[in-house]
DNA sequence: AAATTAAATAAACACTTGTTCATTTAAATC
DNA sequence: GATTTAAATGAACAAGTGTTTATTTAATTT
């Protein structure tokens, strides 16, 4: 046998990516070999580098494509002026998007020492882009005199670290759904910056 | 050649975990050969069968250690009876431990899904265990009326998320030393559950 | 001091790894 | 409709995988 009927490059290329995803994020880059992917393609080893040179440019390509995908989306979104309203707007992007795709998510945060180091490198400038937006909605807050912030990359890291971690414990068909977390995640974020919306009934301590 | 002069059972056993635990954290469980684990020993990989059955006995015997020393350096802290103050300690606790020990802290998460199914379960009870501790003393504050939380399982990740990313980003020798990276967090920690020191001065607010 | 046990080497085991290549067949182009 | 290009197969490549074994030597026990 050789050329499959109603085979078309791009769209095994699409499925190969798909299938790399999913068994990267469930076992490791490293500990899925390259028949593994062929198998779950319905292919054979070799047809795999009809589409991609070499393993580490199907990891590549996926990682990369995340990040672009995930600054795209980000910079689709709406922020609105004030400090508080951006950073709102900020947690329920990620809240949303990293429960949308958890995979590629995953992907991009525990294969990046798989990476060869031009690509590492590549795919870290991008993540650093999108950790350097969340440093300035947290200094234009405390700029503006509205967080309380003791240290601003501190806390960036810290967020991005508490929100990211919903990945580790959120499963669909849950006790919660996405929107329940997302809400749930926008008061633990407005929290960390001294505006969370339950931490003020201290009314009748006053009265 | 056979065995080497001076060669005591339990001291390799101990240098092929500690080469084993280096090589791992850097580069991943699957990634390390048997071979190179050997190398970095000074050994032949033959002689590891003399310590450790299967590669996989390596990880486990890590990953088990590590969080039996965990749990036991929690149990060894000394929480005062006031939420507020166990959570302080708690936090205190985990960022210092982290700091200390990135490596096994680092493998002990990345690592959980190259554990087969006996070791993985067995880990993860540990795991939870840990998570327990904190949603206790996330719920004696709640129930106290002195935390404000949402949802206390939500909040109890996201605070180990946010305390256990601290090893992303954390080097010896940084911007901050691991005194006042402690300091910051317990500030954090504090404020998700509404208690921030630097989340009152509303004063003027009120006057 | 002799016998036993422990810890190492060196070589081999069967199998898997990522990648390449000649070949075949389908799709696209002329 | 013939030619070229694209996409697949299947076999092979050399190197690397975890593990086992026979053998040698050092440490320990008797």
């Amino acid at each position: 046998m050789a050329r499959t009927a109603g085979s078309i490059g791009t769209e095994t290329a699409k499925r190969v990516l798909k299938e790399a995803l999913s068994l990267f994020a469930h076992h490791g880059y490293a500990a899925v070999s390259t028949r593994q992917i062929a198998k779950a393609c319905g292919l054979q080893v070799g047809a795999l580098y009809n589409h991609f040179p070499t393993k580490q440019s199907i990891l590549h390509g996926l990682m990369s494509a995340h990040m672009q995908d995930l600054l795209e989306a980000l910079a689709g979104s709406n922020f609105s002026n004030d400090p508080a309203g951006a950073l709102e707007v900020f947690t329920r992007f990620h809240i949303r998007y990293h429960i949308d795709k958890p995979e590629e998510v995953f992907i991009a945060y525990m294969e990046l020492r798989n990476l060869e180091p031009e690509p590492y490198s590549e795919v870290m400038k991008l993540r650093q882009q999108y950790e350097r937006t969340l440093r300035g909605i947290l200094r234009d807050g405390q700029a503006a005199g509205v967080f309380k912030i003791d240290d601003v990359p501190v806390t960036a890291m810290s967020i991005i670290s508490m929100m990211t971690g919903v990945n580790t414990w959120y499963r669909y068909g849950g006790r919660l759904s996405a929107s329940e977390i997302e809400e749930i995640y926008v008061n633990l974020v407005l929290s960390v910056v001294g505006l969370g919306k339950t931490a003020t009934p201290k009314l009748e301590e006053i009265a």
